[in-house]
DNA sequence: TCTGGGGTCCTAGGACCC
DNA sequence: TCTGGGGTCCTAGGACCC
């Protein structure tokens, strides 16, 4: 039985989410190895994965593997809608909830809050939101049952609800914090519920690779494997004082990991903190304009994200890479915080002349907004009208986009990509032979 | 694992101010 | 005019995650 001191906090993982979901709503994809993903597999299903496929694997590679397999671009606002009614109902169990596109972490709602059901429901006319938690939803409508014998029992009842209501598999794991959370749901995949108990964290991550802690990648764990350190156990006899003098402040955020401690807290859905918008042309080019309207369309869409939030943008930051995949960008601060495309664009145009100097083609660019600012609420005070007028074609230009998708209205340079453009329910695919299908 | 797109966080050097 | 230290901002770059 849960303890009230005990703070539980839980992994939601939407098995092969993106396949999981175009196999629900297509039938004939049902039992077939389905990719998402262009360029490389964003996410396969069981049956791709059966057949040697993984998520990161360049999509040629994918089809040479396994030529039968289904490949999709991937409706990524269908996706958010499916997660986004995975998430309602797991705010139903949880105080609070940290979203990604296909995972939640959340803590639950501590069980005197569901102890305490039954004498609410003698109230049925009061609010059912209780102190220190909330349902959420009405509780006894959505057949939440009252009393939970363990976290166990939590998780399965929040998986068959998923199962019930969106029909989608989900992995979940409990624990007492996020990263062990995140380990739990990963070991109970697919479709099961996994608990790693206060206390055994140590003992649980100690046998584990070192590549299995958060926060170890490939550069990370070479550089401890040629110090012999190989499993977490092996990590964790090391003294915080040595990571921190070999890492720095990583050193000492994987030492704590590796006792199964996370300094990670959770942290419930906030404004994004950066909003980025990159592609890579179907062939490489040096044909400045195409690349300036490429900016320009990437700059709106990421500017019109950004708006949605009701943000204004204090840094920019533009970004290309070179045919012999040579990276370079630039980042600079706006003289104002800014909202409007038109305000931003001709910052974008003196850093592209800044970073592209050499005689090469470029295969990919992207631009990258951040330090927001947040929106006034009721516009502009006191705007020149010039101005004003600018604000309100901004805006008018979003109503319609929001209606009917990015590509209804182009503007500015990006109407250089006109007629290489197609707009479908997603918003844009791109379709001449010099840029990304 | 020859490489897509969207994020987070950290580090480090230099400019600038007090 | 020179020197020093501390704090903060800006810019660049990289590791890591999904």
């Amino acid at each position: 039985m849960l303890t009230d001191s005990t703070s539980w906090i839980v992994h939601v993982d939407v098995d092969a989410f993106f396949p999981s979901i175009e196999q629900l709503l297509i039938p004939s994809l049902r039992d077939r190895p389905v990719i998402v993903g262009s360029g490389c597999i964003a996410s396969c299903s069981y049956e791709a994965r059966a057949l040697g496929l993984r998520a990161g694997m360049p999509l040629h590679e994918a089809r040479r593997r396994c030529p039968q397999a289904v490949v999709l671009a991937g409706q990524y606002q269908v996706y958010r809608c499916f997660a986004e009614h995975i998430w309602d109902i797991c705010r139903r169990y949880c105080i609070s909830l940290e979203t990604l596109l296909d995972e939640a972490y959340g803590q639950l709602a501590i069980p005197v809050a569901w102890a305490s059901c039954p004498c609410k429901r003698k109230n049925q006319g009061q609010s059912r939101r209780a102190g220190t938690g909330t349902h959420g939803q009405d509780a006894h409508a959505t057949k939440m049952p009252l009393f939970f014998t363990g976290p166990e029992q939590i998780g399965h009842a929040l998986q068959q609800q998923v199962l019930d209501e969106v029909h989608l598999p989900i992995s979940v794991g409990l624990a007492a914090n996020r990263m062990m959370a995140k380990l739990a749901s990963a070991a109970a995949k697919p479709g099961g519920v996994r608990v790693i108990w206060p206390g055994t964290e140590a003992a649980y991550l100690a046998p584990l690779p070192v590549r299995t802690l958060l926060g170890v990648g490939p550069k990370l764990a070479d550089t401890l494997t040629d110090m012999n350190v190989t499993t977490i156990g092996q990590l964790a006899a090391i003294s915080a004082a040595s990571l921190r003098a070999m890492f720095g402040r990583r050193g000492e955020v994987i030492h704590q990991r590796a006792l199964g401690r996370d300094v990670h807290k959770l942290r419930p859905d906030a404004p994004p903190k950066t909003i980025s918008r990159e592609t890579t042309f179907h062939a490489p080019t040096c044909d400045r304009d195409e690349i300036a309207a490429m900016l320009c369309y990437l700059l709106q869409r990421a500017m019109r994200a950004m708006r949605q939030h009701r943000l204004l943008v204090g840094c920019l930051e533009v970004s290309i890479r070179y045919d012999d995949w040579k990276h370079q960008a630039t980042r600079h601060a706006l003289p104002e915080p800014a909202d409007t495309d038109d305000d931003v664009l001709p910052s974008v145009w003196r850093m592209l002349d800044k970073l592209y100097r050499r005689r090469v083609a470029l295969r990919h660019v992207g631009v990258v907004l951040s330090n927001f600012h947040p929106a006034a609420a009721a516009g502009r005070l006191f705007a020149p009208p010039r101005r004003q007028r600018r604000d309100d074609l901004q805006h008018a230009i979003d109503a319609v986009r929001d209606r009917f998708g990015h590509g209804s209205i182009i503007a500015g340079r990006a109407i250089d990509l006109l007629g290489r453009l197609d707009q479908n329910d997603y918003g844009f695919v791109l379709r001449t032979p010099s840029l990304t299908k």
